[in-house]
DNA sequence: GAAACTTTGACATATTTTGTCAAAACAAAA
DNA sequence: TTTTGTTTTGACAAAATATGTCAAAGTTTC
């Protein structure tokens, strides 16, 4: 249920690793590293695919607090947000049936 | 379940109204609305809530559709996007509670 | 086939996102 | 408290996206 800054802060500090050897490997700057780990820039799916495997986690792991993130950011200041989700989870549901033909 | 497109072109067609005028409405050009419709641009919060007033229909109904789309089109190529909505659905539940102090 | 309506695509403009950098802030250790 | 290493911040430029405009092409209706 975490963001994905607060996975990939803790994932580096067990490790005790700077910002900057991190951000070194995903060829990022590290300001922008710290940015992500405090939530106020984006990781690409790039990066986080890169820090799964860094951190040797479960890819899908992270791809998920990364992917909900983002749709909490996009519904974050909507009463209907909730109700918008699930809604959303019905036409997911509708479109990968109708995509197994 | 519909999209917001499919909602509204029935709106529309069910009044008889060409682009040009409920276009002209939201102060808008008609191609855009056109590819609205047919969710090949995606409308502005700002416009979903004149098409409500417009059509007189509920608010809430035209946002939910208009918002599901969105996020449906965030996670549509993804595997984990049904499990990236079921967490994000817990992050704003989590988020909610917390918010009513 | 003329008129009204819709769709398409090219293009310009505006907005948002992203990367880069250096200075400021912070923390730990001497 | 100075030094050293780390993190955070904000300003700025560049790149990528989104949005608006327009006219031509396509479609439907009469």
């Amino acid at each position: 249920m975490d963001s994905l800054g607060d996975n990939i802060r803790k994932l580096r500090e067990d490790k005790e690793l700077p910002l900057r050897t991190v951000a070194a490997y995903l060829d990022i700057d590290q300001a922008i590293l710290s940015k992500i780990e405090r939530g106020q820039r984006k990781a690409s799916r790039e990066m986080v695919v890169n820090l799964a495997k860094y951190f040797k986690v479960v890819e899908n792991d992270l791809l998920i607090a990364w992917l909900s993130d983002k749709l909490v950011y996009e519904v974050a200041d909507e009463q209907i947000a909730l109700k918008a989700l699930q809604v959303a989870e019905e036409k997911i549901k509708y479109i990968s049936k109708n995509k197994k033909k």
